[in-house]
DNA sequence: AAGGAAAACGGACTACAGTCCGTTCTGAAC
DNA sequence: GTTCAGAACGGACTGTAGTCCGTTTTCCTT
């Protein structure tokens, strides 16, 4: 008898009782110190003790601080990256790219201040590269948007740069700035992309 | 007799003998160390302990470690600065605005590879913004010639949008990448900055 | 239902940045 | 030269992310 029916190549074992009950009360635990904390204010130790359960659990099932931040964002950021991608316009498609990538960074900026200390604490290592999943969509989404648009350029490059432009710590720290607000930074971007797509 | 014949209203009494010598000190023994051993590898601890002294000394004399680590840079960001306000063009006056943002961005990106572990060291905070003096000479250097190229749009804000692309620490791990090179990364630069300022 | 291998767990442990406060040193005034 | 106020110092202390390994739990096999 296989042990796995479905998948017999590359079988993934199925997680364990016990690993799904503690990660689920592990996310339960984290989200409601955060509503009550803010994300800067929890710690590792804080939100083990909290969830009763061990400091190792958190590192084995999470790898880091940011890998359970992004997983506390997942359905956010999936929800996002639907929207994007077959959702309504001018986010979805139906628009045209130019449109699309303004709308992009504004739906973005939105998010940002939502639930900005969150996406921040989910940013791996030093600034966004196309590791996690979610980086990794928004630089194929705004490439592929970029294309659309008839920019001739380096897209991969380019694709980056702006992103860089929306990174959620940079933004957070933006509108801390006095006379910085949310429609500035939105008419910022748009004036960016309008800009970059503008040549060909 | 008044205890300062140079400046009368706002004198910052001298520092003290003692406080002169241990942060020469420090800024040496620092200096061989990340040179060693790199600057990621670099403790205060340890750093402390090779230069004879209590760490509280270093925290005191720099604040942070990114306080360190900009006291470290500070002579290169000097020599820098000064070549973009008075050294010889493209960098410096005599070229079109464009020309020498092209180059601004150009030599920023040489001198992340240079010492790239060092400045990015130096960042204080989440991301860059005008608050250690050499960002703030950079956004207001880089802004000086947008508006001198005839960009007409919130020029603030488009400075920390380009400059956020030559941030160390995501140009350090560009840099990482495969087939990432320092001359596609200008040729990235260029064509962003001819984008940007080619609308008016 | 019993056995056992592998996965998951727990919490002590390490390494690190940054703080605090009692102690030491400097230099200016007399 | 003595004094002494205040600057500077030292290193123990705190809070944090992340690691390690002996112990416990799960669940497949028989």
């Amino acid at each position: 008898m296989e042990r796995n029916l479905e998948v017999v190549g590359t079988a993934t074992p199925p997680p364990r009782a016990d690993a799904t009950r503690n990660r689920a009360r592990l996310l339960d635990t984290a989200r409601r110190l955060v509503a009550e904390r803010g994300a800067e204010a929890l710690s590792m130790d804080c939100l083990a003790e909290a969830a009763g359960l061990g400091k190792g659990t958190i590192f084995r099932r999470f790898g880091s601080r940011a890998g359970l931040f992004e997983a506390l964002v997942d359905d956010t950021e999936r929800a996002f990256q639907e929207a994007c991608m077959s959702g309504p316009a001018p986010l979805g498609p139906g628009a045209d790219p130019v449109t699309r990538l303004v709308a992009y960074g504004r739906r973005r900026l939105d998010l940002v201040v939502e639930q900005g200390a969150l996406l921040a604490a989910s940013n791996h290592g030093p600034s966004a590269l196309g590791l996690h999943p979610a980086s990794r969509a928004a630089g194929m989404h705004v490439r592929v948007l970029l294309r659309a648009a008839g920019v001739r350029a380096d897209l991969e490059l380019l694709t980056i740069q702006l992103l860089a432009a929306l990174d959620p710590a940079l933004v957070l720290n933006l509108l801390r700035l006095p006379g910085m607000t949310l429609e500035r930074l939105g008419a910022g971007w748009e004036d960016l992309a309008r800009r970059v797509t503008a040549a060909g």
